[in-house]
DNA sequence: CACCAATGTTGACAGTGTCAAGATTAAACG
DNA sequence: CGTTTAATCTTGACACTGTCAACATTGGTG
């Protein structure tokens, strides 16, 4: 597949991040070096350069595919309509947990301060991100309307409330707080029942 | 009070850990370098190998003062036996996520993958960091059996629910992917709220 | 076919963490 | 007090990093 000539590489964007992705996904961010990306690729230090601007705008685009997954299976999740909003409320949780758990150091990318600190995030992250962001404040609205949210708070804190406690969990996992992964499940069941609790259904 | 004798500087070690947290909290953790610490310090560029067997030594004992202070802070708060639980509660909840936004890089070091990823924590880093997580324990037994949390749920998952919404909340704001900290006050006031609702009272 | 812009290459520079070997001095010991 | 020892500090060196500048190759367009 990688074409004939060897001088032209052919499809070098899409060969530096999924090299990358599975550099990253098996010894974590920082051991991504460009060089050694480079030199697996089969290609020169520099030749990623014209591809990418920085070594933040590969990872940029890394987190980006990251957002398309993940909105695309929360949005499998929350438009399953022959679920009861209960039943997919919960799945959301653990399927948002999960994420974390399976691919910590993508999620990492896509919400740690590696890009979003100092204004690092491309625009082109950014506008795949935002999306994100308001994803969760549309399901939220519903999740009020439904009885699994107390409707008297404010949509947009309760988004945030809601999103940190499932970051927060992912955070926990990821940067090895909770070593114990067999608990996982536990909490997802626990934090669910909490908000539920809290909008005063039984 | 760096002595006479210039050879031996005399407390090398604590002018490293200040002069380290002054540039973590001004510029952040990638900007700090051992060799511009040690130029700051008036030093030489190994010289801090001394003192600490790495990077990660010294940035473990930062993270270690960083604990004892939010130690510190949140038994103050729990223990002033003349406000109501509730009222302990919310401003447990404030405290936390304040110190977070005050002091984001170390906040950063304390709970972030930087130290606690790959078990390269200091075992001095550990000893005064799980008395922390153990208290977040305590705190919530207390609270479960004032009301505030729903006594039939497993303690130890609540804690891990309740410490991970805090978390959520302070690393979105430290990350900066909330960037409106003029929020933070409703936020918290709003997971207080969904908390206390859980336990079922009014 | 000729040209040009896209793509790839080598060379170079400033910066990093950290090890090894030697210099200096404070402290311990006879 | 003098001498040794161990702690502390120094310079030199190495392998590594991201990234810029200048040059080489080549596929597609006029």
């Amino acid at each position: 597949m990688t074409s004939g000539s060897s001088y032209h590489h052919g499809d070098l964007r899409s060969a530096l991040i999924e090299a990358a992705t599975t550099i990253i996904e098996d010894s974590g961010i920082d051991a991504l070096s460009l060089r050694k990306l480079a030199e697996v690729t089969g290609v020169s230090r520099t030749a990623p350069y014209h591809h990418f601007k920085d070594k933040n705008a590969l990872l940029s685009a890394i987190a980006a595919k990251g957002f398309d997954d993940w909105h695309a299976s929360a949005r499998a999740i929350f438009e399953q309509e022959d679920l009861t909003p209960a039943t997919r409320f919960r799945r959301f949780i653990h399927q948002y947990v999960n994420y974390a758990a399976n691919h910590p150091q993508v999620y990492e990318l896509m919400f740690g301060r590696t890009l979003w600190h100092n204004d690092q995030a491309t625009a082109q992250l950014k506008d795949i991100a935002y999306p994100c962001f308001q994803y969760q404040l549309t399901m939220t609205r519903t999740w009020q309307s439904c009885g699994l949210l107390p409707e008297d708070q404010d949509a947009l804190r309760l988004a945030q409330v809601t999103w940190s406690t499932l970051h927060g969990i992912a955070r926990l996992l990821i940067d090895g707080i909770y070593a114990d992964e067999s608990h996982i499940s536990e909490m997802c069941d626990c934090a669910a029942e909490v908000f539920i609790r809290s909008a005063g259904l039984k």
